[in-house]
RNA sequence: GCCCGGAUGGUGGAAUCGGCAGACACAGUCGCCUUAAAAGCGACAGCCGCAAGGCGUGCGGGUUCGAGCCCCGCUCCGGGCACCA
């Protein structure tokens, strides 16, 4: 006798389960059952069931389509979303939710590099993969909706928004981006001085281009970036190891300065910073972006030398009258103007690193930065290193001179490049002094008993006076005011706010990113292509690789693969003024573009004259009175702040050119957690093959080595993919998405274990059960009344579920309909009574699609169970006739007792008090404390 | 170093507003069914203790009639950021 022979026929198996969801995939996909009508345009479908309700807009970071396929860890926001989705289309509303691919980036670009294969051709194979994969899970998603970053059709918008922001200035005094055009109307008219005060018309046309220039949203500068001559290319801060070498390859890394695309994100810090307050998302991630903006307070001061003035932000003008020396950053642009020929008197020897002259002391410590990363720069926080420059400033409230140090304790992008070091009251400044022998002067008195070294604190200013103004005895506040007036009035600085933030590299000397809508003329300043000209293709290459110098060779400069495409990099135009020949940019954008504007494509994809039908985007996204944006974005932690920013940001320009009417894109943001496995690393440190490492008794082996094992973000690197394909095969999509749901709070991670799924399959089996019989397939339902006690509990169970659902709550809900089945087993020996199983495959519809709709049709129901109503409690049978009081006496629980519901605060005193006289020993208890429906407290 | 989280049975977790700690599930034990097993169904189940009872939410204090939850001080784990002037 086998064992296929003794499971029952109609038993909801794997098998069964996986017969059922291959079914219903289909006939959805045939029906078109997750399509989302527009209120307009291609998309519009009056006769769609959710047509005209109120729409809601649920929302997935969409994933990188790797070569490794989608793993488990992707699915646990994936199926939150799509659990949320169901839910709200249940409960009447028109619920948006398709997926796409951010498909450019690095990965495909390096496969392309080692093997040829063009990254288009992989990307899309990967792309299929993930679709398929993402159909075997059911989620529902509008598949009409579903874009890849590298479509020519969707990278077309992305050069158009680039050409918008390239077009555009920021009018401080509107507190919004606006036209360029209406910029060089305001010069044109003269409404606007020239910056040198010359008449506009007697300008050159390239020097009208440099000054408008200087004012766009997108604009070319020289940036300081990590330059790796051994891979050709630019590198984040991520990607250089703390020993200042590439992740990658292992070679040197180079601050260099670059001319590189930027954006002017920082004309929008205020508003960045100041609309976190509008939104909906968790507290943490508010905090780290504001930490990111970083706006802080204080004043521009300029310090005169004989190379010109020095100009610092510091956030303490109060402390100016301690500032004894002052540090440029190595790069700062004032360094090469002031040094001498030789150390001037009072030169100390500590100063000069042993160098004969100021000059070559600083090409010595220039060279010494150049090959800190700045990850580097922050281990040896101790040991501060800096020489002197060979000049002095004057300090402008006392006319002491105060020596000039270069250290790249002081960055370059951040403020001015440059500070004024107050030792007394600021840590690295007194360790610095300390070092190089600097003198330290108290302008802030310290508190009582204080033993530190600087004092930051608050406290009264001492040594802080001229002949015209004194801040002595002031509190710190007062003398930041009262300094602030006296160097404005002398104008020696003025208050000033400056952000932690910096403008934002854009540009890459990459092949696999959109190609920038721009070329160049014989002046070398950048022109943006009119919108007619887009698409700009990218073309095919015979190299994907950048060109690579010598490791060690600092001085070389990148050359990007398009750039040898000389066909195509030299184009004949006619930009209005006849044709001519001009040179394209062959930098791509980084892979945040695409990235940052997806939602809005997502809502009317093939509108082939604007980026979305501004009455859509209205629709789906509009204020509301409120500030706009998608209803509910779902995705990792990880993106906190560089994502969600420059998104926010490029919103923000929309908004402000009135493209959008959303003042932000994602009104509420929720964080899944991470789903980690176990990783292996063997004796070398090296990440093993999860999957072939074997486990006898405590210890783990891989080939017959010991390795260890530990916890880590599931992914390549760590080589512990576990994909979801199998947890489908094995048990059913429908078991998969119960299993993630049930595992914990979405916000949770943890690490992915599968010992417990079971549990999940016995819940859908019983379900199951309760409606199909497994011996014949025949319905259990019956025309029976429901007892009133598990009519109750199951009125209970539908208030409970939709409040779960709507704060996505999932676990608890499916806890929730756990003990509901249980207990229609336990009382359904004689069949299942029709309004709970219609209840309960409601219920478990937006977890188990496929199981559900099945269930439904079996049911007698003929249309879809995905826009049946979700059900409603009754809220007569959501009230309890009696109550059950805990009683505690001095916070031990020493009984209880059962009253009823409306008794009176003196009925459950007293009987409180009979419940627990033997623990009173007789005596009147001291207090009394009833807390109505919840439990009584005696003190004796 | 700074910032943000977190720590609850053998395991994942629940307790949503300061009010019965341990819902639900896994693993476990026992029973029913079965020739037997699996599946299914049912019961037990924080720890110590025969019991009465005592002890219990990382550790030490505090506030409160009452603390997993609030406050102070630590420990460990996870994540993020940083010479940010």
């Amino acid at each position: 006798m086998t064992l296929d022979a003794e499971i029952p026929a109609h038993r909801y198996t794997a098998a069964k389960a996986n017969e059922i969801e291959s079914r219903w995939q289909a006939r959805w996909a045939a029906d078109g059952t997750f399509h989302a009508p527009n209120p307009t345009g291609d998309l519009a479908d009056p006769d769609h069931p959710r047509a005209g309700a109120p729409p809601l807009f649920v929302l997935d970071m969409f994933p990188y389509p790797s070569g490794a396929g989608l793993h488990v860890g992707h699915p646990l926001g994936f199926i939150g979303t799509d659990c949320f989705a169901r839910f709200q289309r249940m409960a009447g509303r028109n619920v948006l939710h398709t997926m796409g691919f951010d498909a450019f980036g690095l990965p495909a670009e390096q496969y392309a590099v080692q093997t040829g294969q063009h990254p288009r051709v992989t990307t899309e194979a990967n792309i299929e993969r993930y679709r398929e994969q993402l159909r075997m899970i059911g989620l529902g998603h509008d598949p009409r909706r579903s874009i890849a970053t590298i479509d020519v059709a969707y990278y077309r918008w992305t050069q158009w928004i680039f050409l918008q922001i390239f077009n555009s200035w920021y009018d401080v005094q509107a507190d919004k981006a606006r036209p360029i055009a209406e910029l060089i109307a305001a010069y044109e008219s003269g409404q606007r001085a020239t910056p040198d005060g010359r008449a506009w018309a007697h300008l050159s046309a390239v020097e009208r281009r440099k000054i408008i220039n200087d004012h766009r949203l997108a604009y070319v500068s020289e940036a300081p970036v990590n330059w790796c001559p051994g891979l050709g290319t630019v590198l984040s801060n991520e990607e250089v190891t703390a020993d200042g070498r590439s992740e990658r390859g292992n070679f040197p890394v180079f601050k260099r300065n670059l001319k590189q695309w930027m954006m002017r994100i920082t004309a929008y810090g205020d508003r960045l910073l100041d609309d976190l307050d509008l939104l909906d998302w968790p507290e943490p991630i508010k905090l780290q972006q504001r930490n990111w903006i970083g706006r802080s307070t204080g004043a521009h001061i300029d310090f005169p030398t004989g190379a010109g003035p020095i100009r610092v932000f510091t956030t303490r003008p109060d402390t100016i009258f301690g500032a004894t020396y002052m540090v440029l950053a190595p790069e700062h642009e004032l360094v090469d103007a002031l040094i001498p020929n030789v150390w001037p008197a009072g030169t100390k020897d500590a100063w000069t690193g042993g160098h004969a002259t100021p000059g070559e002391a600083v090409s010595a410590y220039r060279r010494f930065a150049a090959t800190r990363s700045d990850v580097e720069r922050q281990a040896d926080a101790k040991e501060k290193t800096g020489v002197f420059v060979g000049a002095f400033a004057t300090n402008p409230v006392n006319g002491a001179p105060v020596p000039v140090f270069i250290a790249d304790y002081v960055l370059a992008g951040y403020g001015t490049g440059a500070i004024m070091a107050v030792p007394g009251q600021d840590e690295r400044d007194w360790e610095f002094a300390e070092v190089y022998d600097l003198p330290i002067i108290r302008t802030v008195q310290p508190t009582e008993g204080f033993d530190g070294k600087a004092f930051t604190g608050d406290g009264p200013a001492i040594n802080s006076a001229n002949a015209e103004v004194s801040l002595d005895g002031l509190g710190v506040t007062e003398a930041k005011a009262r300094i602030i007036a006296w160097l404005e009035e002398n104008e020696h600085g003025r208050g000033a706010i400056t952000f932690r933030l910096r403008d934002w590299l854009f540009s890459r000397q990459r092949y696999w990113g959109e190609p920038f809508p721009i070329v160049y003329d014989d002046s070398g300043l950048p022109i943006a292509l009119p919108e007619s000209m887009l698409p700009v293709e990218l073309p095919e290459v015979d190299d994907f690789s950048p060109r690579t110098f010598a490791p060690d060779d600092a001085d070389s400069s990148p050359e990007t693969p398009l750039s040898r495409r000389k066909d195509w990099v030299e184009v004949e135009l006619d930009l209005g003024d006849g044709p001519r020949t001009y040179i394209r940019e062959t930098n791509t954008m980084p892979n945040w573009a695409g990235s940052c504007w997806y939602e809005l494509r997502y809502l009317d994809p093939t509108n082939a004259t604007h980026l979305a039908d501004p009455a859509i985007e209205r629709y789906w996204m509009g204020p509301d009175g409120d500030i706009g944006g998608v209803d509910l974005y779902v995705g990792g932690a990880e993106h906190a702040v560089l994502h969600l920013l420059y998104a926010r940001f490029w919103h923000k320009v929309l908004y402000d050119l009135g493209h959008v009417s959303s003042v932000e894109p994602y009104r509420r943001l929720f964080n899944q957690g991470m789903i980690q496995a176990p990783a292996y690393t063997d004796a070398r440190g090296v990440y093993v093959e999860a999957s072939e490492v074997e486990q006898v008794g405590e210890q783990f082996f891989y080939r017959g080595e010991p390795v260890n094992r530990e916890f880590g973000k599931i992914g390549k690197s760590l080589k512990n993919v576990v994909t979801p394909d199998d947890m489908c095969t094995e048990y059913g999509a429908d078991t998969f998405r119960v299993y993630e749901m049930s595992m914990g709070p979405l916000d949770v991670s943890r690490p992915w274990d599968i010992r417990a799924v079971v549990g999940s399959q016995r819940f859908l089996q019983r379900t199951w059960r309760l409606i199909v019989d497994e011996h014949t397939g025949a319905s259990r339902v019956t025309d029976d009344a429901i007892d009133d006690d598990t009519n109750k509990l199951l009125h209970r169970t539908i208030d409970g579920v939709r409040t779960d659902m709507a704060e996505l709550r999932f676990n608890t809900a499916i806890a929730k309909l756990i003990e509901l089945t249980n207990r229609a087993t336990a009382v359904g020996s004689a069949g299942t009574p029709r309004p709970l199983a219609e209840a309960l495959t409601l219920m478990v519809a937006p977890f188990a699609p496929h199981l559900a709709e099945e269930l439904w049709h079996r049911l007698g129901h003929d249309t879809t169970v995905t826009y049946a109503d979700f059900p409603v409690a009754d809220p007569a049978q959501l009230v309890a006739e009696t109550v059950t009081y805990p009683v505690q006496v001095n916070g031990k629980v020493r009984g209880r007792v059962e009253v009823a519901a409306d008794a009176p605060e003196d009925a459950v005193r007293e009987a409180a008090l009979a419940e627990v006289a033997p623990h009173l020993g007789g005596k009147d208890p001291r207090k009394v404390i009833v807390v109505a429906g919840r439990m009584v407290s005696i003190v004796a």
